[in-house]
DNA sequence: CGCTATGTTGATGT
DNA sequence: GACATCAACATAGC
């Protein structure tokens, strides 16, 4: 469930076992996660070592020893995994590298939307995919800068990775939550109050997130996704939590907002004046 | 069986 | 150009 906080649970995972270790082999099970011809990337990887890992929103990079870099990017379902014989390989293992110790890195992705590709450096490919600056870093005055431009609701504004890399649909959900604003408010109408507010939320949801592993049943209660249906069936035993944490009487709603199922409280959340 | 799903991209329409 | 909508991708799990 990649989004910014599982996938910098990945590097950091990575950053601990892959470093300055020769690659000694590329092998592929399934050609459909490559976003790089082949013959390519082995060429372009085999040989040589990772010297750090980096992160740009829901992009993960392995820089190498000539200043190029393996991007992955883990789309709906990819995971890592390191594994050493061949009949512990997890299952959906579609790419694995070889390091010379022995190890062996997996990229898991079951339903193949994850893509690793080869680029010719981090910057090069921040540029080329037009990825804005990282969640973590982005500032409320580059929030208030952009998105009081746009017309479009905010939630699929936040969704957009040009405008900052990182935010998935439960982390704006939760943001906006936090934030106490209406998924369907214009960005034109957020007040610089509220952009400040929104760069606080955002700083709080994702931290809280990393620091937790991206575990989300052990969020705090102060937060929205323990309403999340998916989140009561993940937590048998666990009665549901289907109202506000800040509301135990108003019930949390679902509707969809850019045909993204969304969570709202109405009470935190008053919707804006003029829907539509 | 039918339904939903955390992401991204591209086509199409207004 | 800006914005909205939707299909497609491939598959698991309920």
């Amino acid at each position: 469930m990649p989004e910014l906080p599982e996938v910098e649970t990945y590097r950091r995972f990575l950053d601990e076992i892959i470093l300055d270790q020769p690659i000694t082999a590329f092998e592929v099970h399934d050609a459909h996660v490559l976003g790089t011809d082949e013959d390519t990337l082995r060429q372009r990887v085999v040989g040589q070592q990772v010297t750090a890992t980096r992160r740009i929103g829901k992009n993960c990079f392995l820089e190498l020893t000539d200043g190029t870099a393996l991007v992955l990017h883990f789309g709906m379902t990819g995971d890592v995994g390191a594994y050493r014989d061949d009949h512990d390989m997890p299952r959906f293992t579609r790419v694995a590298l070889h390091l010379a110790s022995g190890l062996r890195i997996a990229f898991i992705d079951p339903r193949k939307f994850g893509r690793i590709r080869h680029t010719e450096s981090v910057s090069h490919y921040q540029k080329a995919k037009k990825l804005g600056p990282d969640a973590l870093d982005v500032t409320a005055a580059h929030l208030q800068h952009v998105l009081s431009a746009k017309k479009g609701l905010i939630k699929p504004l936040l969704l957009d990775q040009s405008i900052t890399a990182g935010l998935g649909n439960w982390i704006v959900d939760e943001v906006l939550f936090q934030a106490k604003i209406h998924p369907e408010r214009r960005g034109n109408t957020l007040t610089a109050k509220e952009f400040r507010t929104l760069q606080v939320a955002i700083q709080l949801v994702l931290s809280t997130a990393i620091s937790h592993e991206a575990t989300y049943r052990h969020f705090p209660a102060s937060f929205l996704i323990h309403a999340r249906e998916w989140d009561t069936s993940a937590t048998p035993g666990t009665e549901q939590h289907r109202f506000c944490p800040r509301h135990p009487k108003v019930e949390i709603e679902k509707s969809y907002v850019g045909s993204r199922a969304t969570y709202v409280c109405p009470r935190c959340q008053p919707a804006p004046d003029c829907i539509k």
